[in-house]
DNA sequence: CAAAGAAAAGCGAACGTTCGTTCTTTTTAA
DNA sequence: TTAAAAAGAACGAACGTTCGCTTTTCTTTG
């Protein structure tokens, strides 16, 4: 009885998503069809669906990844690190895992996309958003304990500005040909160190 | 011979408009049908095919009429306005145009998606974002000349990083249904203030 | 230790819909 | 009377998904 083992079963997975990246990318999330995504894996649809219930599960599954590969990084976070050190390597991060492959941006705004009209997705982004909001936010507050960030900056309301800086960015790359993901990158943390920093008003 | 006038059909071109918003911002744009747009607009496919040549131009006019709405509320700003006075006004005129009607910035993330991987949509799109990106260095600049805003910062990159933040705030609210788009935009705004304003050791 | 057996894994044709668009027909208004 | 405008039936294509069949692979057994 070839039941395939449980490490195989995530391997698969894994790969399929991979190729839907491709895809997705490729023609959009609507435009691809499944159909697409089983050339692009050389697989069949009765093979597909052995994995993935719905075209919907497997972007829905695509988020709970990201997820945990989010929850990963802000849990790699050293309490050393300053602040700038932390966003730093957060921004890294999202530069790897979404940006640096413009595949993956992509397919990313067509998730936020699907996610304003399609119930099963909405509450999945919604709170994969609420996530990384609240991981900001505690960031920002610990900042402000050790004197790194201006306490009279409000927590939620910076973590929502630095969020959507970043999340804004994702829109641009695939809009604006010669942008230069890692150089925006970096200026956005210079900003960021600017707009963050005490005043010698307030240390005083 | 009943011709219709030209204003009558911009006018009724802009009527379809609006359906199509309301269709698109319920369903997405490729969930929503033609029949869909039709039966919202009750209004027969023929019709629909005689205002719009396909689904195509009806995602480029939308693109094209938010650029010429821009044109308007960049040229209508003052020179007497301060920096900050103008940045406002784009915000309200953001605010009235794409945020406050929820139905506008969920159709907006999907007209992102769609430039991502519809070669008709995806040029138009660059254009605006190109033409947006322009508008807000040159307000910049002048506001540099004018010692307005820290001469240290370029343009190009905290052009980059205010657009970035505004488009990020579209992403935000379909996403998390607690955000309160006025006061998240306003905060936007005070951080910016904070971190345009030229610092004593440059004035000196 | 091979061969039989069983059940999961994989396949791909086929399903019923629905899609964007076209085209012929009817209505409308000058 | 006439030509534009609106209507809506009809089109072929393509969609996500299903389902019955074949292949593969591991356990069990002689």
């Amino acid at each position: 009885m070839p039941k395939i083992s449980n490490d195989r079963l995530l391997e698969r997975r894994a790969r399929i998503l991979q190729g839907c990246i491709r895809c997705f990318s490729r023609k959009g999330f609507h435009q691809a069809s499944m159909r697409d995504i089983c050339d692009e894996l050389q697989m069949s649809p009765g093979g597909l669906y052995r994995y993935f219930r719905s075209k919907d599960e497997i972007i829905v599954t695509m988020i709970e990844m990201d997820r945990m590969q989010w929850q990963e990084a802000f849990a790699g976070l050293s309490v050393e690190q300053s602040f700038h050190e932390s966003l730093a390597a957060l921004t890294r991060f999202a530069g790897e895992v979404e940006m640096t492959d413009p595949l993956v941006g992509r397919v990313w705004i067509q998730i936020y996309a699907e996610a304003t009209t399609n119930p099963v997705v909405a509450p999945v982004m919604a709170e994969h958003y609420r996530v990384m909001s609240l991981h900001l936010e505690a960031l920002i507050k610990r900042a402000q304990e050790r004197g790194e960030v201006c306490p009279s900056l409000q927590p939620p309301a910076l973590g929502a500005f630095l969020m959507s800086a970043f999340d804004g960015l994702l829109l641009r790359l695939p809009v604006d040909p010669s942008a230069d993901v890692e150089a925006m990158q970096q200026s956005f943390l210079d900003f960021i160190q600017r707009l963050t920093q005490p005043r010698k008003e307030v240390v005083q």
